[in-house]
DNA sequence: CTGTTAGCGCGTTCAA
DNA sequence: TTGAACGCGCTAACAG
């Protein structure tokens, strides 16, 4: 740094203010200076400036499965200049170590958290590094769910079955009614959420005797293992069953499934410019995750009767 | 760590060798200092360690995708003490911008890729740094191939096709003549790495006269729209037509396909060794990566002609 | 707006 | 085997 000071003509103070954006520093010399150390090809060592008391510039990212958001996440941290740490918490045991260590210590500016829910001491566990964090929630199924039903309205669907992932029990009841569509009991069904769950559940529904023209799934998995079924039954997807999911797995991506997707990217970006903000001492406002619906070839148009 | 030093009744210095491991410290002295430390729940800082010219205790993991081996990785190094910096180059401009900034200078004690193809440019970038560095390499397709010959012909498989992804343009025909397998240049078939290829191909295949009672794809979402593809046909999987990928991704998985998988946990854990090893300046000698072969239901044996 | 001074917490000499 | 002094590259507080 001395180096470029010297090139430049200034102090090495002055240089590291016009480098690191801060105040106090005239337009001219700021450009002159960052002109310098490009030209030389310096660049501010992390290592020292946050030895000495200065920002640290890295973010810990905390995720319990390496998911795409996590690569949203990485992309918008490394554009703003920081380097992200990453932690995978998948198992209990990794994850309890961690925060029984809690290894952050003046190290990162900021905690961010991907498809984590955090338990009360974890939470606790966290403040006490009095390191701003944030968290990104996963898809909100109630919002997907309003979502996918007004997709299938529009398609003139008003047989709508509901798939729901075991450990889901919340009702969903007035989703449904309040899109004015009948809610029949034997419509809403459960099952594991994996591929197997979705094709045994596919025999409960079709084996009423009245059919849906619909089916929303949600998990993709699920989703999958409907949409195998019901074509292997020798019906025809779209035109005889229309199939949505509320989760957007790859999985629903690759083969085909119209889906209603958390917009992983734009969370993990929204979720680093929160904490950003964040960091900057400054105030955010909560907003809404945006949910993106894909359509894709496993829904149509409802086929008129007779 | 002065006051570990106080406490302890050393000098920092002493300190500083003990819990480094480093020899000139007699074992009494290191054994009372190392319970002071963790008495203390004292920690080396590690910015100032390494601004000192020490170790960085920290790896930068460079990766096209987040994946399983990723995941893998990530446990390895943290356990071995290390932080995990990631870097997510799957865009042709985050990569161009790394490789030519080289963001890491004196900032990490290695530097490990995952499935990422280097060309000489990046490598040459890569050396410069002057820091140990090694590659998981994909799946070795000839070998993947071989292993999956091998689960096909004690089937009783003999008509086997290959579908191979466009931009793979060896001749594999020496592996399946020297099985014992009738080379014929129809079944031997490109098509793009996607659903959509797979189902495609499926067209050319099963549309000679002599059709082949088993079909290996070395993409994973190839195999899988070959899989859907057969199924729509009307043709059952195994009975009629047994698949295997070459390409382990989750949609085999999921879907049920029988796979030969690069056993990626097992591939980035034994990188890390090998990468830890080299930080530490010893020698690491090539071994090959494993390949397990999952036999799921897509894959059965031969049926007996009529 | 800019320069000067004094550390940040450690590793590495060198001498004892 | 240990300790004292020095400097790593930078930023904060002050002075100008």
């Amino acid at each position: 740094m001395s180096d470029v000071a010297k090139a430049a003509g200034v102090s090495a103070a002055t240089v590291s203010r016009a480098l690191r954006g801060e105040p106090g520093v005239s337009e001219a010399t700021r450009q002159h200076v960052s002109e310098v150390a490009r030209r030389m090809k310096y660049a501010i060592a992390r290592d020292a400036s946050s030895l000495a008391g200065g920002r640290r510039y890295a973010i810990a990212v905390l995720t319990s499965e390496v998911s795409p958001v996590l690569a949203g996440a990485e992309g918008a941290l490394r554009q703003a200049g920081y380097d992200v740490l990453l932690y995978v918490l998948a198992e209990p045991g990794a994850r309890a170590k961690f925060f029984d260590e809690l290894p952050l210590g003046r190290r990162v500016d900021g905690v961010l958290l991907l498809s984590m829910s955090l338990s009360g001491a974890e939470q606790a566990a966290l403040e006490s590094l009095e390191v701003p964090h944030i968290a990104v929630d996963d898809t909100d199924l109630r919002r997907a769910l309003r979502t996918a039903v007004a997709h299938l309205l529009e398609l003139g669907h008003r047989d709508v079955a509901l798939v729901l992932s075991d450990g889901v029990d919340e009702s969903y009841d007035e989703i449904l009614a309040s899109a004015g569509l009948d809610v029949r009991p034997e419509w809403t069904v459960w099952c594991s959420p994996t591929v197997d769950g979705g094709e045994q559940v596919v025999d409960v529904l079709l084996d009423g005797e009245r059919l849906p023209t619909a089916v929303i799934s949600s998990n993709g998995a699920a989703a999958l293992g409907i949409y195998l079924r019901v074509q292997r039954d020798g019906r025809a997807v779209p035109d005889e069953v229309s199939i949505v999911s509320l989760d957007g797995q790859e999985l629903t991506r690759v083969v085909g499934l119209t889906a209603v997707e958390g917009a992983a990217k734009e969370q993990g970006e929204r979720a680093v410019a929160d904490l950003l903000t964040l960091i900057r001492g400054g105030q955010i406002e909560p907003v809404e995750h945006p949910l993106r619906l894909v359509v894709r070839n496993s829904s149509g148009p409802v086929r008129t009767a007779g």
